[in-house]
DNA sequence: TGAAGTGCGACAAATTTAGTCCTATACTGA
DNA sequence: TCAGTATAGGACTAAATTTGTCGCACTTCA
């Protein structure tokens, strides 16, 4: 990083709440075992450790916004609707957390509850933009190997990202 | 589950907390004062409209951390400790809200609470990586006058970013 | 000296996130 | 057809975080 490195390594400025987590992580689950048909919720919540409840409505979430298919009954459970390449993080985070601002002020289309003056907002909805753009850029299978991503060249954006910018 | 908020526009993924906003915000505000030898927490709080003992703790904050410089007193204030090219919205995020990180289970240098499994977090630390140095790549300064950063040739970063992305 | 500042610690309120409980419904297989 | 296993989802509680307030000590300057 460039210079003002300040504590240990790995600092960062997104913060995924745990439920976005549970979500990545059963995608990449399911990514994984693309032998089978279907997974349970609770499979994967023991697999991990994670309440099996809370992972359940991720799930029914992630479901319901099309990114997985379920299938209730004995043997039923969850599978990607799509190949794992064909799913970007920021699909699932989106579909999780739903839109997040990067200001704290904006809600919706309103502007600032109360003054006119949040005159940071509009430079900083750039940010967010590119932000959302390299989520874009990573898929579900970019997590089942990293290394692997790497090497690609599709995702020049990152690594261009990596190189320069830390 | 908390609100299901699927539509609107402008989404983003990245949140930053009020304070954050505060400082931000601020430092703007001094960056557009450079005539006044030092400016009080009350002036900005009035400007904006924001609780002033909160924006008064932002920057005692930011200057602890050695961006603003304070004198304090009658006429006493803050005033920037470098130009505001030189201030990088990262810093001013990392000073203020600390470092977060992408990934909800990574807690300092320690792994996962629980389980050895959150392989999630290390793809998505490049991630981060990536968006701290959009951060890093933003000045206060950008802040001042968004139109002109986007004329500037500086922050190719983000214009490639923001045109391939989104 | 007193008014106007910063510097800080403790605390209270508000909001968000995490997790639980309970019930309904769907599918499977014996 | 019935029992067991699974998803679907609403209501609710608990925990954590964020936001904001209060009070006091200290500094500066007129």
């Amino acid at each position: 990083m460039g210079g003002s490195r300040i504590g240990e390594q790995g600092d960062g400025v997104l913060r995924l709440t745990k439920k976005a987590d549970y979500g990545l992580m059963a995608l990449k689950y399911l990514a994984e075992h693309p032998d089978s048909v279907s997974v349970s919720a609770k499979d994967i919540a023991d697999t991990y450790g994670i309440p099996p409840q809370l992972l359940a409505k991720v799930l029914q979430r992630l479901t319901k916004v099309g990114l997985l298919r379920s299938h209730a009954g004995m043997n039923g459970g969850y599978a990607l609707s799509r190949q794992a390449q064909q799913i970007s993080a920021f699909e699932v985070i989106h579909a999780i957390d739903g839109p997040l601002f990067i200001t704290s002020c904006t809600k919706g289309s309103k502007s600032c509850d109360l003054e006119p003056n949040c005159t940071i907002k509009e430079p900083l909805a750039r940010v967010n933009e590119s932000i959302a753009g390299v989520l874009k850029s990573i898929s579900v299978y970019d997590l089942v190997d990293a290394d692997t991503a790497a090497a690609r060249g599709q995702d020049g954006l990152v690594t261009l990202l990596h190189s320069q910018a830390v």
